[in-house]
DNA sequence: CTCCCATGCACAATCGATAGTTCTACAGCT
DNA sequence: AGCTGTAGAACTATCGATTGTGCATGGGAG
């Protein structure tokens, strides 16, 4: 029954009727091409009765609209973005763009080739989330005349719906500081900062919101306590675990930066006495619903993925993408 | 800056050449077409400097390759879904095919309807993963030709790779049974099965291992131990909640069908004291990195994810696809 | 009995790339 | 000088859908 292919060209011969007609009844352009209700209706039976689907090659071809929109993560097996993805998704359908959502894992060259890629689809829009170069990406996407938006980490030259993370992490560290019991010595009656990459954005914003806080309370804050060794969950169990050793014992308080490295944090953490862990308060910023159902307390920056997305979609609604523009968002504190 | 578009027209005009030279150039078929070195060398430095990107819509209608593979799966926002993406991504790329991924939320007509509008893009490849429906979408694709693979769930229709389910369930509740210590009634000396979806092939396979351990050891399962509730988080919750009011406290062990249900399951346990829940062997099917780490011992399987798709992807490779054909991957047990 | 106009549709160009076929020099050979 | 072979490219049809334009037909007005 593999009926070859089935061609607006086999459905007007079927039908009787021109190849333009079949197209116009079948995109829904008829009723302003004075085509008779009949007529229409006899195509959409034949076209049903065919298993018609349209080329959306050609159609797009023809048209220039293809009707994707792409975007871009650094990775899907993650909650934050994976929940990104399926936010994403629903927004991208309920506006009639069938979403393409493609992983960079955080390489500045993958995330430009893989643009260009989506670019040769004809995408319509591009919404650029976690990228490690958004201006790298912004520059191929305006060549393209591509509209596009940066999420989760700003650009330059495209606006940004961002987290407020100096926020997110002022908030974090004192409440780190609040529940956070003293410590023998001075270098562990401090709070330490593990995770993420000095470079980014992201990190950099929290490390002055964390910066701020822990002035507030304790002075600034000194070099060593802050370890931005990347997103693997290895390199924060290496991390953390030479801490603990330099420290002989948990300092006070631990800010860690995502949950890929709370993933390490805790296979370290794991290896101590319960007694020793609770005594450490611990912070991550981005929330795990398993995370929050550990054997110590846990407090957890939840950013809002969905107001995230709806700013970004807004942008995209309003048709004008003002280089520069920063949406913050405020995440939430959650305990467990 | 915005240089209009640049097709290999204009291209071919600036270089003082024709369309087909440039086509040929640019997708490196001129080798076979006797283009001097010389013009290749000249375009290619042309197409560079006006940043030519093919327009992959043109290219595929004509030559009826899209160059692109499509995925659905059930949501984005899981571990074990997500890194089936992450998976099949690498896997696809390797192949120089571009993935689309899209969510279907376990809804047959959704499925289908996804399906379609990937086939209207003229994918080249279909991977099936845990539909509700694979056979629906076999019918869908075969009758365009489009060859296709299931994953996770299997279907008569196609080829399919799973996961030992049978094994699985068998090996996590023989190692519940054996880790889990007698209980004062009757009624709490027993595992019981919480989550999924009776009507799932994934699910009865589960089931049927499950009971077969069980038998050995405890007799036969009556039908009150099996509570097929779904897959959602709160439908787990209130499940095991009720079970244990019937029960007037927690059952020997607990075989919980999903990391999902498990985040539900585990939102219950955690309001009863560490001593009660210890009472009771907990397992799940499905990994989660945290989950590994709660207050209480955990027993989970986890999928072999990268044989899954390797397998999915030689299928491919070896261009037949024999309906009905099932590959069954063995998943390994993890203990925290 | 004409003329007009609304109706209903067919025709043909077009989107950008591909690939089969054809054309044009020029070099080498007899 | 005439013929042939070949390197190097140009020409052109084509993929399937869209869309501006053109062309019959028939009923009503004058």
């Amino acid at each position: 029954m593999t009926h070859k292919k089935s061609t607006i060209y086999d459905l007007a011969e079927s039908a009787g009727t021109s190849a333009s007609t079949v197209s116009a009844i079948l995109n829904g352009t008829w009723k302003t091409r004075r085509i008779a209700t009949e007529t229409a209706q006899r195509v959409l039976e034949l076209a049903d009765a065919l298993k018609y689907t349209v080329n959306r090659q050609a159609s797009g071809l023809r048209s220039s609209r293809s009707g994707l929109i792409g975007m871009i993560i650094p990775m899907h097996d993650n909650r934050f973005f994976s929940s990104m993805s399926q936010t994403f998704e629903k927004l991208a359908r309920e506006r009639n763009l069938y979403p393409m959502v493609v992983s960079t894992l955080r390489d500045a060259k993958l995330e430009v080739e893989t643009v260009r890629t989506l670019i040769s689809y004809q995408v319509e829009y591009i919404v650029v989330t976690g990228a490690s170069d958004p201006d790298a990406v912004s520059r191929l996407c305006t060549h393209h005349n591509v509209a596009h938006v940066n999420v989760d980490l700003p650009g330059k030259r495209a606006p940004s719906v961002i987290s407020d993370n100096h926020w997110g992490a002022l908030q974090l560290t004192s409440h780190l500081i609040e529940r956070s019991v003293a410590q023998g010595s001075a270098e562990r009656n401090r709070i330490y900062f593990v995770g993420g990459v000095a470079a980014d954005y992201a990190t950099k914003r929290r490390i002055e919101g964390f910066k701020q806080s822990h002035k507030a309370t304790f002075g600034a804050v000194k070099p060593e306590q802050i370890n931005t060794c990347g997103y693997e969950a290895e390199r924060a169990e290496v991390a953390v675990r030479s801490l603990y050793e330099q420290l002989d014992g948990l300092p006070r308080g631990l800010f860690v930066n995502s949950t890929i490295a709370l993933e390490g944090v805790v296979r370290f953490l794991k290896s101590l006495p319960l007694g020793e862990i609770r005594q450490c308060a611990i912070g991550s910023y981005d929330w795990d619903p398993f995370a929050a159902f550990l054997s110590f307390p846990m407090l957890m920056v939840k950013q809002d993925i969905p107001r995230l997305m709806n700013e970004a979609f807004a942008i995209i609604d309003s048709g004008v993408f003002p280089e520069g523009k920063i949406v913050e968002i405020k995440p939430e504190l959650v305990q467990a």
